[in-house]
DNA sequence: AAGTGGTCTAGACCACACC
DNA sequence: GTGTGGTCTAGACCACTTC
């Protein structure tokens, strides 16, 4: 039933931004329970088709319109923070503000960073376009080489310019990874999101100019607002 | 109620792999609903951290071991493929399968093929892994070009082997992107995943040997197996 | 105040995995 | 057969937006 009221909806040839009839109506005009037709409502919500806004109506969602972020295939200098600049330059404001700093522990991240005998940082931030929730970021280094960097990121968030202007540690990328994830509940609270909507994962290690692995990074943006594009070169 | 479940759930210190208790006692010992707990548990599950094996039970899901497909930063040449090479060097056996090949329209990908006279033919294809569903691909092109292709596919179902043994154009790399995205209803019925899994989205656009547009394809793959890294060159 | 979606209860039946 | 999760109904109350 559900997924035949989804089939329904979904051929009923309604245009991005069209309002689809109240769930009682759908209820009453499908011979279904109204809870029935909630559920199929959201998980075409939870799809991205569409748009739910509490107390007004549902109404078809628009394709989404993404930022594109370009990745430098062949830097490896000043690759780190491009995403920012590239906000910059396109008349947007971007801010990231700390959330917690502490002490703690991960297998997997101890593995990236190969510092078996370093206390390692863990710093979480959120990074924010114009006020709106973009991504939510951790960052994972080792205390003794940054130490009292939390006071500085009280006043400036940005872990990067941080760890570059007040710690005299230059960073560069030594790899990013992709992958698609579903928002934990503290993402999705973060981010202003519903728990379970895809974010997309971009982990990343940096090393310093010695070449050394220094910081390990987990962003998870909002999948509405970014796309990242790794362009080739076409002549070789 | 519904959070406050989840909030349970999470700081149960539960290890992965442990069974939950059933959605009856739970809703008996919290003396909620067992639609409560149900709706909690889905939320959880949609965010990939409890595994629900239908008549058996709730299980905390471990955490995700994806395959690493690495990303040729600087290559152009024989970039494309190279999914299906790494699988093939780990020992896995790729195949890809026709679903559809229709004429269609699109206005979006029209614009990245920059062919505003030619007929359109796009043609849908799964690719599987061991006989697992990985992915969903989209590919688009001229249908003068490939004509005759859908007969091909059939046998093999490989468009790009296709394209280059049979049709004899070889195509390069000229961008890729990436983002995340939620599965719609017939994404998540190829991928064997409830609708609004995460997926991540890879488009690509292909240029023959002359620098022509010439494929633009589409991949939609399931979130749990596949990463995405691009490395760096250091030396510089 | 009226109408929208969000959440919850109580109860029922079903499909499926496992023994 | 038994117990699991999956789905559905009927009915209720709430928070929120809009007028």
């Amino acid at each position: 039933m559900q997924q035949l009221l989804q089939e329904r909806i979904e051929n009923a040839s309604l245009r991005p931004g069209d309002q689809l009839p109240t769930e009682n109506e759908l209820a009453q005009e499908l011979a279904v329970n109204r809870l029935t037709v909630w559920q199929a409502i959201a998980e075409l919500s939870l799809a991205g088709q569409l748009e739910v806004r509490r107390a007004v109506g549902t109404f078809v969602a628009p394709p989404p319109t993404q930022f594109v972020v370009t990745l430098g295939a062949q830097r490896s200098k000043a690759a780190v923070e491009e995403t920012t600049q590239a906000l910059r330059g396109d008349g947007r404001i971007a801010q990231e503000t700390l959330i917690s700093s502490a002490i703690a522990e991960d297998a997997q991240v101890r593995e990236h960073l190969g510092l078996p005998r370093h206390r390692l940082r863990r710093v979480d931030t959120l990074f924010g376009v114009d006020g709106q929730p973009w991504a939510v970021n951790t960052y994972w280094f080792a205390d003794s080489r940054f130490r009292g960097i939390t006071a500085h990121l009280a006043d400036d968030g940005s872990v990067f310019r941080v760890c570059s202007d007040v710690c005299g540690v230059d960073l560069r990328d030594a790899w990013r990874s992709f992958a698609a994830a579903a928002a934990r509940p503290r993402d999705a609270e973060l981010l202003d999101i519903p728990v379970g909507t895809p974010v997309l994962e971009r982990d990343g290690l940096n090393v310093d100019a010695d070449g050394r692995p220094t910081t390990f990074v987990t962003r998870r943006l909002r999948s509405d607002r970014v796309r990242f594009v790794l362009n080739y070169d076409l002549d070789d």
